[in-house]
DNA sequence: GACCCACATCGTGTATACAATATCGCTATC
DNA sequence: GATAGCGATATTGTATACACGATGTGGGTC
């Protein structure tokens, strides 16, 4: 009803309005509020955002590339189906490339570059204290996106961030299992070891290891949590 | 002028407009047919196709996604123009995932994917006799195909054969240099070896190599054929 | 002569109208 | 009673029309 981009977001004004809503319907998938197979209405999307179809039309093909949703010839564009196969899939895939970046990252960064991941992980232990899963979250995207940038490859840093969104509605959910998030940290630490003494491929594994077991701990979590 | 998409293609007369012309422009800009920078006018694009301009902007909007176009704003589409050190990057990054997925396909595959990939390597080699660059491209696609599907992971191999088909406008030419063929197919068969013993670390390794081997031999041919 | 501003022009961004097709319900028949 | 065929309806796909912003040019001024 109400044209919800009107006035509450004051980033949200300017722009296109078709990378708005395209924006708009990426975070609400990202974040789990669409429920995967959803019926995306164009007509009814318009109405929300208070637009035509035209906009709300190029936002939902644009996401069909990004694999968010699903388009079905004529018969309408719905959330994309992930069958807990393909989550699987996905996580290997982004702990793998995790591991490739973090093995080039190793080889490559610079002084300054691993001071400021040493001194942000450092900082972490704080949270990790508080049991504070918001600011941890946070911590943890900033921690690998500056693994990929160190890099310096910003394709593959750009490669890796698309892959990684994709499981965003997953993300946050795992660090809330019992010990996660210290194991989390205790893992973070192995990998800044391995890092420090330049053993790029010893950085690799323990980093791959470590993005399976989130995996892990998000696997039990949906299996605990729908004991169909 | 003349409605390209009318009939002499038997396959491109169904389906989606909108989806036809987005494959249109995939082929011609992967193909290096439309030169990077240039202007990709709405209205001229829908004269070409003879179609209006709505289905043209929709092709055109999920090409930015693909990073093949470059929305400036509203000043007009451009063919994505990339850096030399954009492309190194991407390079790159695709050798470091082929490296990824030969190591994981090495552990994975089935033995009937083995013979069927030692089958295709051993014919390959009667390709590189007769000097057929044609051919050897074609069997060179089949042949990397074949290791991402070996990973059986569906969605590391999707994403795989994304990022390689970004580079698709310079993968043809750089065979054509020299030896390039003959050494390719010796990599491979280094490759092969790896793979035949179960080190999935070699194998990656070659993999690399063999890659950035031929990222080399195009940077060669386009310093080469660019004195500027 | 160089720089700046106004205006014309072109192309993109969005809205609306029309066409085609898939879905759903109804009826008729087996 | 179930199923197949048919039609109404709703939603997508495409076309056209309009609005807004950007770019480039011409004239004027310093």
């Amino acid at each position: 009803m109400t044209k919800e981009l009107e006035g509450d977001d004051d980033a949200g004004d300017r722009g296109l309005l078709s990378d708005r809503i395209r924006n708009a319907l990426t975070d609400e998938i990202t974040q789990g509020l669409l429920e995967a197979g959803a019926a995306l209405d164009e007509q009814q999307l318009a109405d929300r955002f208070g637009a035509s179809r035209t906009p709300v039309r190029e936002a939902l093909r644009q996401l069909a590339v990004s694999g968010l949703v699903e388009v079905r010839g004529r018969r309408g564009v719905v959330v994309a189906r992930m069958t807990p196969e393909r989550i699987m899939e996905m996580f290997e895939t982004v702990a793998e490339i995790e591991a490739m970046c973090v093995r080039l990252a190793t080889y490559r960064m610079t002084p300054i570059e691993r001071s400021h991941l040493i001194e942000m992980h450092d900082l972490s232990e704080a949270i990790v204290e508080k049991g504070d899963y918001d600011a941890y979250d946070a911590f943890n995207l900033e921690f690998h996106d500056r693994i990929y940038h160190a890099t310096h490859n910003g394709f593959l840093a750009e490669q890796a961030i698309a892959v990684r969104s994709r499981l965003n509605a997953f993300r946050r959910t795992q660090l809330r299992q019992g010990e996660r998030m210290r194991r989390s940290r205790d893992e973070h630490d192995a990998i800044m070891q391995a890092i420090a003494e330049g053993d790029g491929e010893m950085a690799s594994r323990r980093m791959r290891a470590h993005m399976l077991n989130a995996a892990t701990a998000l696997r039990r979590f949906i299996e605990a949590s729908k004991p169909t």
